[in-house]
DNA sequence: TTCAAACTACGAAAACATTCGTTGACAACA
DNA sequence: TGTTGTCAACGAATGTTTTCGTAGTTTGAA
């Protein structure tokens, strides 16, 4: 059996349109043009999401008229690769450099602090 | 006085480039190239070398005969600016999920978890 | 002085990503 | 049965990024 292949790492484009999936759900090209901020023709999201069949980042229905496009990953899964992939492109790998920055980058409320420091201490229950 | 504008967003191999002027310091194309680990020609870095010059990417001194580029930010500012921009494109700004996906992206040692307690704590100390 | 090596500059090709016009199929309905 | 609206397919244009060949300049060594 063949090892599980990669997919590919969305886009720009492509990520906008995956995240208009994972919240939307499985959606026709109507409602992902509709649902994007962005003002941009119908078939260019479609031919968006056409490519997007063709890489594997989404499978699609083809039983009704209407196409049903869905994501193949889990959000989780997509941003865990995105995350990795700028980790090791811009901080060599280091997750604590990447985390200092993400925490800089934004100020927090004490509430999501909390939330980190459990996460923190999922990881290493001291 | 004008405002200081934002630089673009570097790309991709860019990035490569800025990684290799932040750890060696300012540097000659030849030297660049040299420290790539891609296989890549003496003249393809020397062009996106020129091309982030003309972005304001990288300064130019060229009193040498040898033009010697450095980096226009320190790493900390275009790694935060990477890091905001993923923030926004993949997890719609949230800071702790984007840092719930680096913490699962790579196992951290105790000692690094440590490190990150006392980044969340400088932040809020409670 | 001549030659080779080390450079910059430049243009254009190649590769990748985005955008949209046009066509043709089907379906709803007047 | 037209006519209108909705859809997929497709090709082509445009834009962006990456790649490299070629030409011309400077430098230093033979």
């Amino acid at each position: 059996m063949a090892a599980k292949s990669q997919l590919p790492r969305p886009t720009e484009s492509e990520l906008e349109i995956l995240r208009v999936l994972w919240e939307r759900g499985p959606s026709t090209v109507r409602v992902v043009h509709e649902s994007l901020d962005r003002e941009t023709g119908y078939t260019t999201v479609l031919k968006l999401m056409q490519i997007m069949a063709e890489k594997g980042l989404v499978d699609r229905d083809e039983s009704e008229r209407s196409h049903v496009y869905r994501a193949r990953e889990k959000p989780e899964k997509t941003q865990r690769q995105l995350v990795g992939d700028l980790m090791q492109r811009a901080f060599g790998g280091s997750a604590e450099q990447l985390i200092l920055q993400a925490l800089s980058a934004k100020k927090l409320s004490a509430e999501e602090l909390k939330e980190i420091r459990k996460l923190i201490d999922e990881q290493d229950p001291r």
